[in-house]
DNA sequence: GCGACAG
DNA sequence: ATCTTGTCGC
């Protein structure tokens, strides 16, 4: 009988699993050109921390009335820490959490962290819209890899081992952000998601990062 | 070895 | 992400 590895029950045998599993997701995730039909109903979703206890949000956001359809939460006990790269770890089931309880009424998902735009090409947008089956788009505040190059006005591709990865939005007095592919979104989905938002911050993610504060401040009721 | 490192 | 006061500006 063969013996194992110890590496195997180590943490770095254990994220280096991970990785492999991350690698094969981002091999089945991104479709070319486009993909998504109406995009409508949008939701978003964010987490935030107090100590070890989390509390996410997740909302539909309907982009014709431009007004906020629904909410759910979840809260816990985080069980792992933020590592770099793996932030999927300490948010995916958080997040899943709260969007399930959102039932399926909406088109996209877009989540507080990045996609294709990873090390592995597999952040958590993309790990998420993989466990969910359904299509998400990473939105970041800040690059995790790749460097930026022109592309119009206002928008930058994100460049990483030579291919597109991403973009990055932003101009003069703006604040720039992310956005790249998450699990079953082309690229040219991407460019159309940013249309719709004006090539501004989308405003589901901004609303879902203040229920976030609401639900730990307390002031979210149940029911 | 050194520095960087989504949230 | 979180810990934190005041402060500049619309």
């Amino acid at each position: 009988m063969r013996r194992y590895s110890s590496s195997t029950y180590s943490l770095e045998g254990f994220l280096k699993l991970l990785s492999k599993v991350q690698e094969a997701v981002a091999r089945i995730a991104y479709p070319p050109g486009e993909s998504l039909a109406d995009i409508k109903n949008v939701a978003a979703v964010d987490v935030a921390y107090r100590d070890e206890t989390y509390f996410s949000a997740a909302v539909i956001y309907d982009c014709i009335r431009e007004n906020l359809a629904e909410k759910a939460y979840e809260t816990g006990v985080a069980e792992f820490p933020y590592i770099p790269s793996y932030l999927l770890l300490r948010e995916v089931l958080p997040m899943m959490a709260a969007v399930q309880r959102l039932g399926s009424g909406w088109d996209l998902l877009l989540v507080d962290g990045h996609g294709r735009a990873h090390p592995r090409m597999c952040g958590l947008a993309t790990f998420l819209g993989f466990m969910l089956g359904r299509p998400t788009l990473g939105v970041a505040k800040k690059l995790l890899v790749g460097e930026r190059r022109e592309y119009l006005q206002g928008l930058d591709e994100i460049i990483y081992r030579g291919e597109r990865v991403g973009f990055a939005v932003g101009g003069p007095g703006v604040k720039t952000f992310y956005v790249s592919q998450g699990y079953g979104v082309g690229y040219g989905d991407l460019i159309k998601i940013l249309n719709i938002f004006k090539m501004r911050y989308p405003e589901p993610l901004k609303i879902a990062h203040a229920e976030t504060v609401r639900l730990r401040r307390g002031l979210v009721q149940k029911g």
